[in-house]
DNA sequence: TTGTATGCGTTATCAC
DNA sequence: GTGATAACGCATACAA
């Protein structure tokens, strides 16, 4: 047997070899020792499992992926690391995959390593599905020349996929859209303004025109849109600032909705510290996500909680193959606290 | 070559051998065309890497893992997704860790995936390195006897290691506390207070007794200790408002430092929303970690922040072998704005 | 510089 | 039920 010290300890792991060595048999009986439901006696089974618990050994997965051509592993791509939303769904999501066998491989996605190097990284690595979570790609990506014919399942999860053949699993943006607006109406505004965030994304577009839209069917035609630089509470304030600054109190829009939670605690932050104004009274604000904080007393702020659980839980239906790889939208619930 | 259509497109990637008979020379050779410095003619360099390109071919990184013993996969552990600092940290270590051509394993220890079987599953995996990210595990884990006596190096970021061999890189506890202690002092209060989270983590316990420690120093005797059940917003909340429930306004602290933002953030909210009191006036109240939404105007919250990007880079060399692995501890920086 | 043989630790398939 | 042979795709060492 190779063996190499360092420190005191083995180096190197037992392999099926040493086992059979060990219990006297083949290393094929001691495969059979760790595949459930194979053929081998009582008996074999016993001593194998003695000899391989006493040299700690395990199969190697790495070996056991080439032959198999399974790795059991998920990318998950992720591009937007400034909203705190993320990290709720990424336990769950790697809670959901463990409890399957599987294991995510975090991948940043920014400009030192584009959507391409991280599929071709991915595929390289033969994972067995990639997770879009949040990050929107285009379709000029998957034809890029570097990329081969053969890549992984991919989905998309809580962002819109623009894609064919790119199932994606996300809230249902015209439901909620609804739901907020018939609330806001029923509360009696009347002159909404919209804050958004990067106005490439189609989720935000998408959001945006559905809360126009629905507006309008209220017979309110025209609502405000400001832009936001980037999902952070700084770019909502001062995001909003500049339009109060630029905007005569009696101009101004009496709710206000934010494409997350974060862009509109900072909004509220600064309606109410810098300027004095009351919310809901002079200006109501509303997000996007429910985030925790947002419940805090302090802000109070009335949002929309995407359903998450499920979100998480159809994505890996379809990885594992329970479900067929199309396009599920799950309805979120409005959640009323007092900033709308 | 075995060929099988899906859709229409090859499913199979294509290997070695195929651009070597595309290419009209052996897969040895197609190899040294992929490796970098290996001893091949620019001539054949180039007709193999354009047979490459042609069949989108791409070394195998599963198989290359398995021959090398080296998989430029890093598992890393995380145990609690309730504190949002957690995201930049993990936006900026999976950008290093692409930078060195590694990649993050984010393995979620819960009550489902304890510590003993993710380091099972990570060695099974092959990975290069462990990062213990924030998350505490004691000694007796390693001496479980399902464990291999040849674990991959196994690192804690932004905790202590009380196990000897696990080198671990932290913020500076001792000098934090003092600077922290040292502004609360000068800035003259007396009857200090901290906000305890979990009661049994090493980084919580020292921090602790820093504080007490450092007012002692300043003949301050007497600390008290308010524990919060969770790191939440809310637990922060209901912890304080126990305290103040329960105790005379003459006898309250003058200042709370409580143990991360998340915490401070919900103890600052309740204080000011549900008990009127003006902070830092009627009680300050500091923070550790300054999470962004802490430095929000309506917060304004004082805090200590980790250097995160230098506590990675240290990580980043000991895995890469370019630093021994022994623990480091570098300084933060105190953050005053006007909650204390 | 290039081709050959062998090994990495499994799994799949076939004889016994 | 068990052992043997081939294969997974690449890397290393050696020979030509």
């Amino acid at each position: 047997m190779d063996v190499s010290f360092c420190g005191g300890f083995m180096r190197r792991r037992a392999t099926a070899k040493n086992v059979a060595d060990a219990a006297g048999v083949s290393k094929w009986t001691v495969i059979r020792a760790f595949t459930p439901g194979a053929s081998i006696t009582e008996e074999s089974k016993r001593r194998v499992l003695q000899a391989a618990a006493a040299l700690n050994y395990s199969p190697n997965l790495l070996a056991r992926s080439l032959a198999t051509n399974l790795t059991h592993q998920v990318a998950v791509f992720v591009d937007d690391f400034a909203n705190p939303q993320k990290l709720p769904f990424l336990e769950t999501l790697t809670d959901r995959l463990q409890a399957e066998g599987l294991v995510a491989m975090l991948i940043n996605i920014n400009n030192h390593f584009d959507h391409v190097r991280a599929l071709l990284n991915a595929d390289q690595r033969q994972v067995d599905a990639i997770i879009m979570f949040g990050t929107a790609f285009r379709s000029e990506t998957l034809n890029d020349r570097r990329l081969g014919r053969s890549m992984p399942p991919m989905f998309v999860l809580a962002r819109d996929s623009q894609i064919d053949g790119v199932p994606a699993v996300v809230c249902d943006a015209e439901l909620a859209l609804k739901e907020i607006v018939d609330h806001l109406y029923e509360k009696g505004y009347r002159r909404p303004g919209f804050m958004a965030g990067a106005p490439a994304l189609s989720t935000a577009l998408r959001r945006r025109h559905h809360f126009i839209d629905f507006w309008k069917q209220k017979g309110v035609d025209e609502t405000a849109v400001i832009s936001a630089e980037r999902y952070s509470a700084q770019a909502g304030a001062e995001s909003v600032r500049h339009y109060l600054q630029n905007t005569d109190a009696k101009d101004r829009v009496d709710v206000l909705m934010c494409e997350n939670d974060i862009l509109a605690i900072g909004a509220l932050d600064e309606i109410r510290g810098q300027f004095g104004l009351r919310v809901p009274q002079d200006m109501a604000v509303i997000g996007f996500d429910n985030y925790e904080l947002g419940g805090a007393s302090v802000y109070g702020l009335s949002t929309y909680e995407q359903p998450k659980d499920e979100m998480v839980e159809v994505v890996i239906e379809m990885i594992t193959g329970r479900l067929p790889p199309e396009t599920v939208t799950l309805p979120g619930k409005l959640i009323v606290r007092n900033s709308a």
